[in-house]
DNA sequence: ATAGATAAAGAACAAATGTTCCTTAAATAG
DNA sequence: CTATTTAAGGAACATTTGTTCTTTATCTAT
């Protein structure tokens, strides 16, 4: 009986995702939203709640459409020095983009995007740190990083590495930095 | 002839700085200044221009009087490893404050900002890498650094690190973490 | 003392913001 | 075919935004 919907809530996630990325939350307006998506207004706030619950959405579908690669790849079983190398090459090619990653643009607006988004940016940082960390402990036991290393201060180095890269890219860095970056920094991990 | 100036102008800007960078230049409204400041509306498009021009002037108080030490230091005749070390520790201690840099921060919005205010952003940021470059380059000279190193790499790779614990600090990372990855930074930088 | 000049105060503006409300359209169950 | 249910469309809301304009106050050179 009633009236079907007409909207694809993957396809507006997708674009309100970008918009947000692209923009960062405080940017992008809700109008921005609707007409790149051509999405009804009443539409987004019965499905979302509203712009608040929208960007809740969107760290959702980033997390599973575009960082859950990365972590699944850090959790794998066989992880090692191999694995970060890998993630730094993709970074490579993403961060052609000029967008950084949207987790840390997140956190990076700390003062202005309220707790609960703040939280959610921050509790997802936290979890890519700890597989980071599982990572570099697997490396560890795989005899890639000395056995004398914290491995713990080594996964909150890289994590520093990844935030880095997001300003970098925006003033422009080669896929070849990004990368010789990356070994630079698997170096550092590995050094004895 | 003329009525006294009322104001202090380097009063309003040091105000002005903080909360832009604190809340970023879009979330803070002229609004927010004006009511920060006691200054007057009319004075302040009079002085200023407008809020992109009080934002122009606010970058350039925030390299003045924020981070014209560490440029300096890096430009010494005799700067190397243990400056770089000394400005990891100045910024431990900043970091506290979960501000990260203005000048990366104003990078990172780069599609938002306007052209003029993200182009002077960017060539600081050029400067300060420079700078980096320079005092690598005489370390290496002293010997600190092993010849065969590419000086250049090395500074992009210090900038890295340096816009990455902008959101490391927002996350809460601790004096004595910023100092260890410091530590690590100047081990890479200085390794055989 | 007065005229001229400039600062301060604040009213006012259009445009944009996120949100809500009301009307219209479209589908199926009876 | 009709009634009911829910989506779509879009008008309307109060705030807030950056900016401009008008009025008032305060100083000094004459």
């Amino acid at each position: 009986m009633p009236r079907p919907i007409e909207y694809d809530r993957d396809e507006v996630l997708q674009k309100a995702t970008e918009l947000f990325w692209y923009n960062g939350y405080e940017q992008t307006s809700v109008r921005d939203v609707l007409n790149a998506t051509g999405f009804n207004r009443h539409s987004l706030y019965e499905e979302f709640g509203g712009k608040a619950g929208l960007f809740k959405a969107s760290l959702e579908y980033y997390k599973q459409h575009i960082a859950s690669g990365m972590v699944k790849a850090l959790q794998s079983k066989d992880a090692g020095l191999e694995t970060i190398r890998e993630i730094f090459k993709a970074r490579a090619e993403i961060d052609q983009q000029e967008l950084g990653c949207l987790i840390s643009n997140t956190l990076n607006n700390k003062h202005t995007i309220g707790k609960e988004l703040f939280s959610i940016a921050k509790a997802y940082n936290k979890r890519v740190e700890k597989a980071l960390h599982q990572c570099i402990s697997n490396a560890q036991r795989k005899g890639e990083v000395a056995k004398e290393k914290d491995t713990k201060l080594l996964a909150r180095y890289v994590m520093t590495v990844f935030h880095g890269l997001g300003p970098m890219s925006k003033n422009g860095i080669s896929r070849k930095e990004t990368v010789a970056i990356g070994e630079m920094t698997i170096n550092l991990i590995s050094a004895k």
